[in-house]
DNA sequence: TGGGATAACATGGGATTTCATGGGAAACAA
DNA sequence: TTGTTTCCCATGAAATCCCATGTTATCCCA
């Protein structure tokens, strides 16, 4: 899974390396890569793995085919993702278009979110942990155990 | 489970072994290795396997994805998290930002707490453990066995 | 049940590898 | 050509691996 968040640099010609965390998380697909899309809720970018990908196959392909919801979430995810390929360094090159969506130009900020991950603009990353830390705290007791019981549990 | 407490040193390298009870609790995951994030209810670190961080994915994701407290959970827990492996001989690397914020220096305290476990300050513990022995005989009377018997449990 | 032998554990330091980053050359497109 | 993209190599810092060692706990056998 994608934890941990990092910070790392955008060089001139676009580059920036994928945390070694995230890469390891991600090898055994088809390609050598991470699919990265622009989050259709603000100024940041989603990615993940192509087990990801396959999730949100599924559940697309589990919704009715004139579902509005379900073409929305074809374009917006489906439409818009990008596959971005490592070099030999375990780097992507962040198109234009979705690094100005982020608003990330010298440095950009991974957010490990289990599944998925997010790229930032390291500054607003920064003040939206920060809420996010207080609202965590008085919300954590939303977290429930499932209503099924973990079985075999360690 | 995890449980009993210990102290261990931190060397120059900020490394510090996990107590032998512990790791022979995570064995058998993605890593050989545990996940650490800080607490965010005060200045110490949570930690537990992969069977917790699973367990906490389960937890979020049944939550509404469009629920703030969702997303602010996320950010929180996955995107503080580091997995820390353990080299040979047992121990792992406590980045400087998670030792400050538990305010660990020299020496830090393991706590089992069943599913999970906490990593203190020695003299912090020492206070907070006077204090909850005394919440403990206050409240002891709350222990109820469980209306349904957790099944599976180890 | 004592006491020596053996294994497990916590700790220290040096050597090696990985990681993030920079720049240049070659392939490609317009 | 001219600009862009991809591949390849170099480098410093940081993390990891490997070996050594004292100490504690456990085992085994008389």
């Amino acid at each position: 899974m994608f934890v941990s968040t990092a910070t790392n640099g955008i060089d001139a010609k676009g580059r920036v390396s994928v945390p070694a965390g995230f890469r390891s998380n991600v090898t055994g697909g088809p390609f050598d890569g991470i699919y990265v899309w622009p989050s259709f809720d603000g100024p940041w970018l989603e990615g993940g793995g192509q087990t990801l990908m396959d999730n949100y196959l599924d559940m697309v392909e589990a919704m009715d085919p004139y579902d509005e919801a379900r073409q929305a979430l074809e374009q917006s995810i489906f439409g818009a993702a990008r596959t971005l390929s490592f070099d030999a360094n375990g780097r992507i090159t962040l198109p234009k278009d979705l690094a100005e969506h982020a608003g990330v130009s010298n440095k950009a900020t991974f957010v490990g979110l289990g599944r998925r991950f997010e790229i930032w603009n390291p500054e607003s990353f920064e003040k939206r942990a920060t809420t996010a830390r207080a609202f965590a705290r008085e919300n954590k007791l939303k977290l429930r155990r499932p209503s099924r019981v973990a079985e075999g549990a360690s």
